[in-house]
Order: structure tokens, then sequence, then C-alpha cells
RNA sequence: GGGGCUGUAGCUCAAUUGGUAGAGCGCGACAUUCGCAUUGUCGAGGUAAGGGGUUCGAAUCCCCUCAGCUCCA
């Protein structure tokens, strides 16, 4: 493409900070990228759009101190309704991880502003000619329309108009969901030049049809309120959420025709080449590899950064998938070893100035991805030692490395679908490679069969999961019609745990109702609460709501915040309840008080960790309940039992200093600032609530603490173990129910020694190991003892001989079959080549019948005829029988039956 | 959330498909050797992941639980 003299070029990490520069100029507060995976969202996967961190903010469910914002976020498109995942690498300008460059207005300026900047920003602190740029808006947006046209100046066949959402064209038309803030969009397109051009009528086109149009910037006016009805009206609150690809920006200013090809990607290129050993040339023929392999390591790279490991389900299947196919285009590129830790250190060293957690994460990224490596390449051979048996079964020639598939003949033999997509389902063996292998060794694959077979399992699988998604996505939408009607509930648990409040709605079956009838179960609104409502990894409260005269109303289960800080109450209705009464809520203070205790406990036991196994070892996930705590943290190995000790000595010594818990409000900077630990993705600018325990631990905290330390009272850890690659869970007690656990154990340990007869407590492990080597001694002189108590080698002399061969049938009183087993084996060592046939009396007598080295006899049927001649059943080979009698029948029986058969005398032992 | 596969000696894996649980490596002892390596002989080592069922009889068939691998969502 021909460079534009006029353009300025400009690293990507340049336009980054200008563009934060530019609105902070402007009255917007900085706000950081946050992570990949959503806080709070059932509904989504992963962070896909700029403005999943805001997205409580449009619909007026949550406010925050600015109006302004401006951030460059991170965001992964891999799944669900934006799906770029098989796109990648194939064009210039997909990636599974991008950056959106955003500015955002809460209910401040509107479109006039958004236009005015968003404009100056590209034509001046780009520097991108006025002439190389193009407009859209929406058809009937008369007012984003005249901005451009009068007051920036846009020429009239530089606007286009697009969308009609009646007619069901959403093409410039923004929503949430189906209900809900929305509006018309307007984009800027950068003119990459007319010879591209796809016709005389060429206009900007949203839909990305034509080469010549590069839609770099989408301006979103949340303007309108979708309602259920399919009315939509003026939303008092109007917003903008602005959004600008960073790689597109980059390839603009840079003047190059794929996003793959600016100074984002170069350099990991440079890495991969270095590998490689690739000429230039080599590269560019391979280009497709090398730009997938470019990509995803930037997505591994930001996951493994963002706390996702390689898994086999949910978040994790996503990068175990992502790692993989970067693995297999290596593979393409002749690279068998891992490589992957490399290019990713170079993508931290790109990315990591504006991404400081990417070089705080460093070491965990390369540990996962070594990690993942290792694993796909047991997969891999596991799954060609398979493929070699399936292709050996189709007469598969010799290999032939580099035979391509396009290449056989067509009366190649071919692999069954269904056996490519085992592979696939059951061994993880990816269908390309097993298209190429096969290849090597002159065999075509089925791929038809093969989509079939998982068309069909796609089938199977969409039934469990989307009903359930559907039914939160349900009920969220009904929770925040609440939010918006009532507004956010009023919390004042940290102070009191009772409070009157009256009723602002209720609901049963998932629907609002206005009462409830005594007996019903439903959740319950109130204005003001003491209940605490679960989050941050404490549970909800349960209570009571009592009337005036203090009478039961309803007891209530659990407490939530579905969205925003609307407060929920799952109760069961112990007399009439309607909307609009006064009510009193008293929190069950007993149980409020021990999960209070395990609260505090388990930030002190966070600290205790992290002295003992290392910084390390922060905070992955909690559980505070008031019958116990969990506490989550990465490890790759399990504590010692030294180490456990440690900790729970360490945790008890902080339960004795007694420190006063202190909780004080300020802004996240000056939390962070004063060293707080925020381990989620919290709400950042915010003012926060923070917890101190002295110089000891000071964390970003919502939950209820006790006053001090010292309440925890006791401490003991009750389990310590795996609950994934890399990740290890703590729960432990405190309180009465710790000292109770440990009364428990001394119990226990104290019935033990009775029981195991040992002097003390002490002495138990020495007392059971030697019962141990006692009765293992009994038993072994007891099998030797059954034979040697009956004289095997008289037994054997006794055999009758028969020509070449000797017949033996006796009856031996052993201990049970196995002896039975043992006595035959022995005899048959004595005895040579002949006939054995056993019996051991027993409620139900056992027969059993070797033969060898005849061929007139079959032990099986013997055993199966002496046995169904005491009502029982047998068989077994011609070598080998064995059969039972009936309940109470006569062992000599089956005896004599079997001498009469064989023709000789019973043998007595 | 829905599937597929696997779990047998310390390790890697067998077993005519329901009929006496084995092999190689590793381990121990003895022999060979000046010693080491080697080689030979003998030996120890098993709750067949755990539990239940069917059966005269289950490692094998059925059900449940646990763990690992894997696919789909």
């Amino acid at each position: 493409m021909e460079r534009d003299p006029r353009i300025p070029t400009q690293s990507a990490a340049d336009l980054r900070s200008r563009f934060v520069a530019f609105f902070e100029a402007r009255g917007h507060t900085q706000v950081p990228s946050a992570s990949l995976v959503p806080a709070g969202d059932a509904t989504l996967l992963f962070t896909n759009s700029g403005m999943v961190q805001f997205k409580e903010l449009f619909s007026g469910a949550e406010t925050r101190s600015y109006r302004r914002a401006v951030d460059y976020q991170r965001c992964l498109r891999v799944a669900g309704k934006h799906n770029d995942f098989e796109e990648v690498g194939r064009t210039p300008r997909h990636h599974t991880l991008f950056e959106m460059l955003g500015s955002w207005s809460f209910g401040d300026y509107f479109k006039r502003d958004a236009i005015l900047w968003a404009w100056e920003f590209l034509t001046v602190e780009a520097g991108i000619p006025a002439d190389r740029l193009a407009v859209t808006v929406y058809s009937d947006d008369e007012e984003s329309a005249n901005i451009w046209l009068k007051e920036v100046g846009v020429p009239a066949d530089r606007l286009a108009r697009w969308g009609d959402v009646d007619k069901g064209n959403d093409a410039n038309f923004w929503r949430m969901a189906e209900t809900g803030p929305c509006g018309p969009c307007s984009e800027i397109h950068f003119d990459r030049g007319a010879d591209l051009s796809c016709g005389p009528d060429c206009l900007p086109d949203h839909s990305e049809h034509c080469p010549r149009w590069l839609e770099v910037w989408n301006l979103v006016f949340m303007q309108y309120e979708q309602h259920p009805d399919g009315r939509r009206t003026e939303l008092p609150f109007k917003s903008v959420d602005t959004g600008m690809g960073l790689e597109r920006l980059a390839s603009v200013s840079q003047q190059v025709l794929s996003n793959y090809d600016t100074d984002l990607f170069l350099p990991i290129h440079a890495a991969m080449r270095k590998i490689t050993k690739h000429s230039m040339a080599e590269f560019d023929a391979q280009r497709f590899s090398y730009q997938v392999i470019a990509d995803h390591s930037r997505a591994v790279t930001f996951l493994l950064a963002d706390g996702v490991r390689p898994g086999n389900e949910g978040r994790g299947y996503v990068l175990r998938r992502i790692i993989r196919r970067a693995v297999r285009h290596a593979r393409l590129l002749g690279i068998t070893k891992p490589f992957l830790g490399a290019i990713a250190r170079e993508v931290v060293a790109i990315m990591g100035p504006s991404y400081p957690y990417l070089r705080d994460g460093e070491t965990a990224i390369l540990e996962g991805i070594e990690r993942e490596e290792a694993q796909f390449a047991r997969t891999l051979d596991a799954g060609s030692s398979l493929l070699g048996d399936a292709l050996g079964e189709l007469g598969a020639a010799e290999s032939v490395v580099g035979r391509r598939a396009d290449d056989l003949p067509a009366a190649s033999p071919t692999l069954g679908g269904e056996i490519a997509f085992k592979l696939h389902d059951t061994y993880g063996f990816p269908i390309d490679l097993t298209v190429e292998l096969a290849a090597e060794r002159g065999v075509a694959v089925d791929r038809a069969g093969f989509e079939s077979a998982l068309a069909e399992q796609r089938e199977r699988s969409r039934g469990g999961k989307k009903a359930a998604l559907a039914e939160i996505a349900v009920t969220t939408a009904l929770y925040e019609e609440i939010l918006r009607r009532v507004g956010e509930t009023e919390f004042v648990g940290y102070e009191q745990l009772d409070a009157e409040s009256t009723i602002v709605g209720l609901l049963r079956d998932g629907a609002e109702v206005t009462s409830l009838a005594s007996g019903d179960e439903g959740q319950l609104i109130v204005g003001r609460t003491p209940f605490y409502s679960e989050r941050g990894g404490q549970v909800g409260d349960a209570g009571q709501i009592l009337d005036a005269r203090r009478k039961i109303l309803a007891e209530v289960s659990d407490t939530q915040r579905p969205v925003g800080a609307l407060t929920v109450h799952t109760v069961r209705a112990a007399a009439p309840l309607k909307v609009g009464d006064v009510v009193a809520m008293r929190v069950e203070p007993v149980r409020r008080a021990a999960t209070m205790r395990n609260h505090t406990a388990t930030h002190v036991l966070h600290r205790a960790i992290r002295i003992v196994a290392g910084a390390d070892a922060k905070q992955r996930g909690s559980l505070v309940h008031p019958d116990y705590l969990r506490f989550d943290y990465p490890l790759e190995r399990s504590l010692t039992r030294d180490e456990r000790d440690q900790t729970e000595a360490e945790v008890r010594r902080a339960i004795r200093e007694d420190m006063a818990v202190v909780v004080a409000h300020m802004s996240m900077g000056e939390a962070v600032k004063a060293g707080a630990d925020a381990f989620f993705d919290e709400k950042y600018g915010e003012t926060v609530r923070t917890v101190r325990m002295e110089e000891y631990s000071h964390e970003l905290c919502g939950g209820t603490h006790c006053r001090a330390t010292g309440q925890i009272g006791s401490f003991v850890i009750t389990s310590e173990r795996s609950i994934g690659s890399g990740l290890r869970r703590i729960e432990a007690l405190t309180g009465a129910a710790a000292d109770e656990y440990l009364r428990q154990q001394s119990r226990t340990l104290e019935a033990s020694a009775e029981a195991a007869g040992a002097q003390d407590a002490h002495t138990v492990p020495q007392r059971i190991a030697a019962l141990q080597a006692e009765l293992k001694e009994a038993k072994r002189r007891a099998k030797a003892g059954g034979s040697a108590r009956i004289d095997l080698a008289a037994l054997a002399a006794q055999a009758t001989r028969q020509g070449e061969i000797s017949i033996l049938v006796a009856m031996l009183d052993v201990e049970d079959d196995e002896a039975l087993k043992e006595a035959a084996k022995q005899l048959r060592k004595k005895m040579g080549a002949g006939v054995l046939a056993l019996v051991r009396p027993a409620e139900s007598p056992e027969v059993f019948v070797s033969v060898e080295g005849s061929a007139e006899h079959d032990a099986g049927a013997l055993a199966a005829a002496a046995a169904t001649a005491l009502g029982g059943r047998g068989g077994g080979r011609p070598a080998m029988g064995q059969g039972r009698g009936a309940v109470g029948s006569s062992a000599d029986e089956a005896t004599n039956a079997l001498a009469k058969e064989l023709g000789v005398a019973v043998t007595r032992s």
C-alpha cells in the first residue's frame, strides 16, 4: 500500500498513552483495564468489550464518583456471541485478544462532545488527514448527522446513513440486550484508497465487506430504553460508550495492511522466527501459522496473568484450546519442542509497560505454559499410537513425510469419520493432525463423517447449559427492572443487627407479586436491611422478619445481591406479607458472630499462609460460612506437615496478639498507596472499604468482622488439599467449632488407644504397627499351616496311576477357596500331569478340578457335574474348573461322584 | 452442565473376554567377579481406586462414588 506522507508513524504504546492523556485533559478519569475474567457476571465467560466493567452504570444500577472515564481495556473474543477463534490468523484484523481504547460519559456530555473529541483525536493527535476519514450515522439520527456535517465539516459524500431497527436492520444501532439501554452509533472509518473500492457507489461500509474502508472507532450513544412491549422511550440518563481498536489504529498510523504488521506483533514474529530460523520469504509463505501463534501467545499470556489455568471446562478449557492451537501451528512450522514460553516472554516485554500485572505474573505465566505444553505432548503421543493402529488395520502404506491430503489418489483407503471423531473426542487428538498423519501414510479421512459426529455431540450438549443460562438472564433482567424502580437497598448491618423497614418488593416462583401467603417461599426486598448479602466470599445472613409485637412473620434463610446493590432475602412466610408492610428485620446473632470469627480468621490465615508458603500464595477465592471457612490459594505442591503446623501456630499467635480490627473508607488509590491488598477485580476509582489489623493485614473487604483478632478464640485447620492443578484449598474452624473438633479428635484417639490396647495415646501408632505385623504373620502361618497340616506330599503319593497320568480325588479341609487353589498348585508340582479333583467341605462345598496333559478329561465338565450333583452349579475350561454345591449339601457326595466318574478311589487327607 | 476413555505389583503394561492375577523394568538375597559393570538363581511385593449388585464363580458384566485424561457447551 502506498504511504501517505502526511500521516506520522506512531508506536502503539504512544497511541495508547496519547489517547489516555487526551481525554484526561478533558476531564476524564483514567480507569485501569479490568480483568479478562468479569467480576460478578455469571452470563459472561470473558470481558469481550470495553463496556463490561461499566455495565451497571448504564442501567443506572450503580453510580460512581466520576462521570467521565477513559481507559484501554484488554478484551477476549473466543466464545459465545462474538466468536472469532476460527477466523484468527486468516484475516488481517481478527484477534482473540485485543485492546479497546474507550472514552465514556455516564449521564454527562453527549453526542456533540463525543464526536468533536473523537475527530480531534484522530486528525490532530494521530495526525490522520481529514480527507482520509469518513463517517456513518444511524438513518434517522439527524442530531449526529448535523454535528458531523455542520460543526466538523465532513462533506456530505463522506457521511453514510445506515440501519433501520424496526425493519430488522441493526446497523449503526447498539443494544446491550433485548431490553434495556440502547441507542444509535456513529462510526469513523479510515479510507484506505479508492483503488480498493468495491464499486462506483462505494460508501463507508459498516459490515466490512469493502476492503477500502476500515472501521476504527465506534461511538455509541445510549439514548433510549427498550421496553419488553416494544416501546422505546428516551432515557433520562444518557451515556456515551466509545471504542477504538488499538491494533487497527496502529495499522493506520503505521500504514500497514494488517494489524499483524504493527509494532504490537512484529517483535513476536521476530521471536518466533528466531526459533524457526525462517527467512522473511518463508515467513510470508507461512503467515497464517505465524499470525495464529502471535495472536494466541498474547491471549495465553493475558489469561494466565488473570489467573485462568488450563483445564477441561469453562474458561480453563478455552485457554487450553488456545494453547493447543498455538502448539499445533508451531508444529506446522516444524517446531516440536516447547516454544510458547519464549514467545510469552516477548509478549510480557512488549505489553509489560502498559500492563504491569503481566510482569508480576511472569513466573506463573511461564509455569502454566510449560505444564500445558508437556501435557499436550503426552496427549499427542497417546493419540499417535492409537492412530497408528487404526491406520495399520487399513493396510496403510509406508509413511511419506510431507505427503498432503490433497495429493492423495481418489482410490486411497479412508479412515472412518467415527474413528477420527473418537480420536478427537476421547483422546483429544486434533482432527487436522489426524488428516495430516493419515495422508503421510496414504490414507484419506472421512471428514464429513467426522463433522456429523461432532455436530451430533454439539446437539447433545446444548440441552444442559442453555436452559440454565437463559434462566439466569431472565431473572437478572427482572431484578434489574426492580432495581431501577426501587433503587439500591441501604445496608445498615455493620452497626446493627435489627432494623425497621418497609417491604418494597416480593417475588414468588421467579415472578413479582404483591403479597405472600403464610407458608409461601419467595424473595423479599426492603428499603434498608441489616442482613449482609453474600459477596466477597462471605455467605448471606439468615434471621427473622417480625411485626411490631415481635411476632415472627417470616424466616430468612439466605440473603443475596443478584444485581448491583439490590439486596434480596430468601424467605418462608409464617404469616401473610404484602408490599408496603412495615416490618422489623432481625439478623440471627449467633450465626452472624460465627461468620465474623471465620471472616476475620480468613484474613489472618491469608497473611499466615504468605508468611509460611511465600508471598505468591495470594488468596484466589474464599468461602466464609458460619460453620467453617474455606481458603483457596495457588501453590504447586501440598503444604508439608511442618508448614501446616506453622501456619496454624502463626494464626493462633495472631489471635493471642488480640490486634484491633479497624475498618476505614478511602479511595482505591489511597488504599493501594496504603498497601492494602486487592485480590479481585475491584471497581476502581471508587470509595472502598478496607479492613486492617495493625501492620499485620490490610485488605479491601466489604465483610463483617470481629472487633479484634482475640474474638476468633480458637483456630484449627481441618483439611488441606488440591482442588486442581496449582490450586490448593484449606478448610478451617474457629471459636467453639474448633474447640469441639479438637475435643472429638482426642476422644477418638482415646477410644483408639483403648481398642488397640495401647498404654497411652502416644504409643497408638507403634501398637497398631505391631498388631498389623502380628496379623500378617498369623495369616501367613494359617496359609502355610493349612497345607502343612495336610501332608500334600503324602497325598500326591497316593494318586492313582492311569497310564501316563495320575489321578487324585481328595477332600481338603482348608481355610477358604484361596487355600484350596494354593494347595492345588503345590499338588500339581508334586504330582505332575494328570487330573486333580479337590473338594472343600463348607456351608456350600467347593469343587476345584485341574487337568494337565490329558485330552480325555475336561476339568470344567467334571466340576460342573460334581457341583450339579450337589444342587449347585459350576464350570470352567478344559484345564481348570470350579463349582459350588447348594447350601447344606454334602462334600462327601461330591467327592464320591468325582471318584466314580474318574474310576478311582477317594483319597483321605 | 452433557458425553467418551482410563484406574491391575514401586514404574510401564498383559491376561484365550466370566473360570488358578502375570511379564518387563525396579527392589532384596545368594551365586558369578579382585572390585565394578554384567550374568544366573531364588525371593519379596496385590483390599485389582472405593462401595454396592448380578453369578456357582467378577480384574472382566451392571449401578454409585472418587481420581485422572479428553471432547462438546
